[in-house]
DNA sequence: CGATTTTTTGAATCATATCAACGTACGTGG
DNA sequence: CCACGTACGTTGATATGATTCAAAAAATCG
């Protein structure tokens, strides 16, 4: 279970961890086993934890007045899950997560988080990779958001992100993409794309 | 000129820096003047300098096949200005940055910026807090841009940017926005704001 | 001031949402 | 293994929010 994630914090820090290493790190992380549809946040928690997607598959999204959710990220193998707002700060959140297939993550709470970023630098790169990534992602996803039509929305996801297609309910990408199931169904009937 | 600076600095990296400390700040930055609607980054370019602004306001935005501007992002005093992912990995852009105003920039190379986050660890602090930042206004915009209509989009950046209202042409808020001019126009009318 | 830019307004059009009904696939229990 | 129920996706009809185009009004600037 932990060797992949060993895998992915060597590639990511830019660095083969020792072994000792690799302990510190591992003593910091705390497994969990979410069912499907189990929520791992609810609006007004505290995110407690950052957690490491080992297998399955989760959603963050908020709920608005009139009761439609809206999915602002999917997580997958490989993934870390979190409001990072809430985390980083303790406020309560606005967002929900939950598990879209049974998963199993790591966590690791802020305080084991900064811990291990002191006394293992890896993982100090780790979060500095991720953060830079983050926010490139971002600017992507802000810049697709208010520059193009709900059909080249759909293009630009499937170019990017393939696999969301083939693991999320159709409903549950339209709500990410800021449209409705039913446009979705008929821009992909009118798409050679599939 | 490097008064609020310095200041800024401190205040984001959690210490109180040392005149030593700060002549190495200062000798890795060059100022720049550059006057209003002088651009400072092109489609095409790699961008070369993560720019802080001392005085004046920019704009980020890309332009479509139709020749329409979407603007990612505005900056003004105390912002810094650059396109992330090219500044990072020399890699072309697909944005223009220009100056709304007459403005007065400090900037840094990405060599001299690492070298400074080496050898000032207040730097590395800073560089860190800002992409925390960066990180969740970028999430709370996609959160917008996904789930609200263009009245709740105007009214929730007037209620966390008031100044964009105050320094900005509304054309250019209604392209941050994602909205056509006329829309802006009418929302404002009809709203008690202003 | 006059000239240029920006904003407003109106009318027509378009893209997308909404609502409702139907089709299809899937999984569970009999 | 079939039948039924539940989820999900599709389709059509209609409504609506937002865009577009054009022109007038207002604001800004030299």
């Amino acid at each position: 279970m932990y060797l992949p994630f060993r895998k992915y914090i060597d590639e990511y820090s830019g660095d083969t961890m020792t072994d000792d290493e690799f302990a510190l790190v591992k003593a910091a992380f705390t497994p969990k086993k979410i069912r499907k549809k189990q929520y791992l946040l609810q609006e007004g928690d505290v995110c407690k934890h950052l957690s490491f997607i080992i297998k399955g598959a989760m959603r963050q999204y908020t709920v608005d007045e009139k009761g439609n959710e809206h999915i602002v990220r999917f997580g997958i193998e490989n993934w870390w899950m979190a409001d990072r707002e809430s985390f980083e700060f303790s406020t309560p959140t606005i967002y929900y997560i939950d598990a879209l297939e049974d998963t199993e993550l790591l966590q690791v709470s802020l305080a084991n988080l900064t811990e291990l970023k002191q006394t293992f630098p890896g993982m100090n790169k780790l979060t500095l990779a991720l953060d830079k990534r983050g926010h490139i992602a971002a600017q992507k996803r802000i810049t697709a958001a208010i520059s193009l039509t709900a059909e080249e929305k759909y293009q630009n996801l499937f170019k990017i992100h393939p696999i969301f297609f083939q693991r999320f309910p159709q409903a549950m990408i339209a709500s990410y993409l800021g449209i409705s199931p039913e446009t979705l169904s008929r821009i992909r009937k009118n798409s050679i794309l599939k």
